[in-house]
RNA sequence: GCUUACUUCACCAU
């Protein structure tokens, strides 16, 4: 039967994690057990309810169950958690424990940790899972290669951000809307707005529409240079 | 099989 299934989804997709945890236990009090699909959606429901203690909490509970094999987006909520709990050592012991239970971390346990690195200041720890993917053979994807570029653009190594975009075109993956905000943030960051829209003219020439963040990035590189003109002149442009 | 990750600013933290 998946009536303990529909019973805990009804729960979190009332936004009661909580009360769906309650009714886990006495479940489980009484021998049932929910498929793992119900705790996944369960971890994922605390993730985004920012509860990240109480989902490592979940998780090293289902784990002492036995009995219940996790998956990899269970691993992947656990890594997620600890990585936003700032606590990026257990992340990786998660990622090694994942592994060590014959699962292959995927491009999301990379680029979770990698933008975890980024934004402790640890480029050179994120740099070292960008390296690790190809040779553990995990795909990079869009996500990993922004991620990166983004880590790069926010330290302000911005050639070093340029050539993993090189790297990512000669690897066949295309740049997606978030990549080119991602590299015209950095310019605009770095204060080179005029390069900024030299990079969403090729944005535009790709097809690509941009889009409120888009626009967000480059009025904000205005106003950083404060040069209202050219900010005005932006906008009514934009209008058009 | 199904469900998760990346980009602006502010806030918060620091």
């Amino acid at each position: 039967s998946n009536a303990p299934h529909l019973i805990l989804s009804s729960y979190i997709d009332l936004n009661r994690p909580f009360q769906a945890i309650e009714i886990l236990h006495k479940m489980r009090d009484v021998g049932i057990s929910p498929p793992l699909l119900s705790l996944n959606r369960l971890l994922e429901s605390l993730v985004s309810q920012r509860r990240y203690k109480d989902a490592l909490d979940l998780f090293s509970e289902i784990q002492n169950w036995g009995g219940v094999s996790l998956d990899k987006f269970t691993y992947n909520k656990a890594v997620q958690s600890a990585v936003k709990l700032g606590d990026l050592e257990m992340a990786v012991r998660l990622k090694n424990s994942m592994e060590g239970n014959r699962m292959k971390p995927d491009s999301f346990t990379y680029s979770v940790l990698m933008s975890g690195f980024c934004k402790e200041r640890r480029l050179d720890d994120a740099r070292k899972l960008f390296d690790e993917m190809p040779e553990k053979r995990v795909a990079r994807n869009q996500v990993a290669y922004n991620t990166m570029i983004d880590g790069l653009c926010k330290a302000g190594d911005l050639e070093g951000a340029f050539s993993v975009r090189e790297q990512m075109l000669e690897a066949g993956v295309k740049p997606n809307l978030v990549t080119y905000n991602t590299v015209i943030g950095g310019l605009c960051r770095a204060g080179r707005v005029e390069e900024a829209k030299v990079v969403l003219e090729e944005m535009k020439e790709q097809g690509l529409a941009p889009d409120g963040y888009t626009c967000s990035i480059l009025f904000d590189g205005y106003s950083r240079l404060g040069d209202s003109d050219a900010l005005v002149g932006f906008f009514e442009e934009t209008m058009e």
